[in-house]
DNA sequence: CTATTCTGTTCATGATACGTGAACATTTAT
DNA sequence: ATAAATGTTCACGTATCATGAACAGAATAG
C-alpha cells in the first residue's frame, strides 16, 4: 500500500526547513514500528546517531514520543492533534448518525471519505457488529483512483482539478483489479457521474467490494463521498446492485442537508436578522 | 483546559533541535483554528513572516498542511499518524466490544484511558445514541488528577512513578470541584485502591460525573482504566453508586483477559510448542 | 477605475545551531 | 570477566535557519 513518505532532504528545493524534514522522516520511520532504537533508526535513515538522538530527544520533550527502556515509539499526541482537526470540520459533526443508519440498513461497514492533496482520507467509519479495527482505519490515506468513494469524488470535481490530481498521483496498481489506464478511468468517471454511484470490485483490496455516492456542495462539486464496503462474495448479491445505490444517495443528500442546516444555523447565531 | 503546549525555544536546553520546536509551535497554533494567514501567525508567535512561511511551506510539501486561498490549516495527516499508532496498540484491538457492552448496560458514555507522560489520554470512547462529538474526543489529553479514570490509574501505579507524575504535572484546577491538595488526593487514592473504583464529581467538567475502574497487568500495576460518564443529575442516582462499580470491574477484567489471551495467542503463532 | 494597503512570497546576508564523528557511559551478550 | 553492543554527550566546522527588506498580487477604500 503506497502512502505519502517524507522524502530525503536532497530531493527538496531550498525553500524547505531541512531540519523539520529530518524530524518527520524519523516520525515516519517510527510510524509502523513498535519501538525502535537510535542506532537502528540512524542506519536506516543514513543519519548520525547523534542527530537521531537529538531529534528524538526533542520530540520527547514535546511529548510526541515515548521512551521505554532505551527504545522510542510515537505517543498518542498525534492522535489528539488529528482528532482535534477532525472535530473542527463541520461535516464530521453531522456525519455520525447518517453513517450509523447506513451501516444498519446495509449490514456493512459505512465510511465517509474526503479528498486531501491527491489522496482520499477516511474521515469516519462505522462498523456493524463491532468488527475488529481493520487495516482501513480512520485517517488512513488511500489513492482516490482505487476506491469507489475516491472515484465518486473524482467524478464530481472540476476537470482541471481532477486532471491535476491524476497528474500528481498517477494510477498506482494495488491489486489485479486496480484501474491503471487513464482513458479507462476517465470513461468510468463519466458513467459514475451519470449514475451518481461508483463501484469498486477489489481495486484497493482484492476481496473487498465497495459502493459509493458523492456528497456535493451547492455547485455540484464533490466535497466528500459516502461508501459501503464488504467481502466480495456478499457484495456480489443482486440486492447490492439494486438497493445500495439509492440508500447511498439518500445518505449523501441527508449529510449534505445537515451540513447546510448547520451552516445556516451558525450564521443565524452570529448574525441574527 | 490545560494542554501540553510547545514552549518557546529559549526555555529549552541546548540538546533540542530548535527548528523542529518552531515547527511544532506553528502546528500547535494551527491546532485550534480554522484557517490562518502567515502574518497573523508570525505576529502571534513573534516570528518573522519569512520564517513562518518557510515552515508552512515545508509542512505543505509533506502534506501535513492544507493551503486554501492564502490561508493555512492542518490536514488530516496527523489523524492518520495517530490512528496508526493507536491501531498498533494491543489493548486497543480488544477494547471495542467490552466498551460497547459497558455503554449499553449503563446507558452512558464509556471510555478507556491510558497514561502517557504525565497525562491521561482517551484511547477510545463509545457513545450511546450517537451523541454528537464532544469536547472530550479520542486522543484528548487531560490531567490524571482531575478524572475518575486518571485517579484509578494513579492509585495503581508504583509509588515512585505516581509521585514523579504529581511532581511534574501538579494538581491543576479545572473546576471548583477539582482536587488541588496533594494530601487530599493521596488519601482518596488510598480508598480508590481499596475499592478498585474511582469517582469524579465534576472535577474535570462541572456538570459531568464519572466512575472508573483500573485495568492492571500481572503485577497489579495500572496500564489503563475504563470509565463511564454522564450528566451530573443522572449520575447521582442510587443505581450508579450500587451497580456501576461492579459492571466496571467486570469490564476491566474482561479487557485484561482479552489482552492476555491475545498475547499468548501471538506468542503461540511465533513460537509454537 | 485607480490608489492604497493589506496580504503571501522571495531573496541576500550574517549568526546560529545543525550534523558530523569521536569519546563516554551503560547495558546486554559472550 | 570480557567484549561488543547500545544510548548519550560533546566540541567543532559549516550548512542553513532566521532576519528584514524588497517584491508581487489581492483586497479594500476612495
Amino acid at each position: 500500500m503506497p502512502r505519502p513518505t517524507v522524502p530525503e532532504p536532497d530531493e527538496m528545493d531550498g525553500r524547505v526547513a531541512r531540519t523539520t524534514v529530518t524530524t518527520f522522516r524519523i516520525i515516519d520511520a517510527l510510524r509502523d514500528r513498535d519501538a525502535v532504537g537510535v542506532t537502528e533508526l540512524a542506519d536506516e535513515l543514513s543519519l548520525g546517531k547523534g542527530t537521531v538522538h537529538k531529534h528524538l530527544h526533542t520530540l520527547h520533550e514535546m511529548e510526541y514520543v515515548i521512551r521505554e527502556d532505551g527504545k522510542y515509539r510515537l505517543s498518542l499526541g498525534f492522535l489528539g492533534l488529528g482528532a482535534s482537526v477532525r472535530t473542527r470540520m463541520p461535516i464530521y459533526r453531522v456525519v455520525q448518525r447518517p453513517l450509523e443508519n447506513l451501516s444498519e440498513s446495509t449490514g456493512e461497514v459505512a465510511s465517509i471519505m474526503i479528498p486531501e492533496h491527491t489522496w482520499g482520507v477516511y474521515l469516519a467509519r462505522v462498523t456493524t457488529s463491532s468488527e475488529p479495527p481493520t487495516e482501513l482505519y480512520e485517517g488512513k490515506r488511500v489513492p482516490l483512483t482505487a476506491t469507489a468513494a475516491g472515484k465518486a469524488i473524482l467524478a464530481y470535481l472540476p476537470d482541471d482539478e481532477r486532471d491535476r490530481i491524476l497528474d500528481e498521483s498517477g494510477l498506482p496498481r494495488l491489486t489485479d483489479n486496480t484501474i491503471t489506464d487513464r482513458e479507462t478511468l476517465l470513461e468510468e468517471l463519466q458513467t459514475i457521474h451519470d449514475d451518481r454511484t461508483a463501484h469498486d470490485r477489489g481495486e484497493l483490496e482484492a476481496d473487498r467490494h465497495c459502493v459509493a455516492s458523492p456528497i456535493t456542495d451547492e455547485n455540484n462539486t464533490a466535497i466528500a463521498a459516502v461508501s459501503v464496503s464488504g467481502p466480495a462474495d456478499r457484495m456480489r448479491e443482486k440486492s447490492v446492485r439494486q438497493d445500495f445505490p439509492s440508500i447511498l444517495g439518500s445518505t449523501a443528500t441527508s449529510i449534505k442537508n445537515r451540513v447546510a442546516n448547520q451552516r445556516s444555523k451558525r450564521s443565524e447565531d452570529t448574525a441574527p436578522e
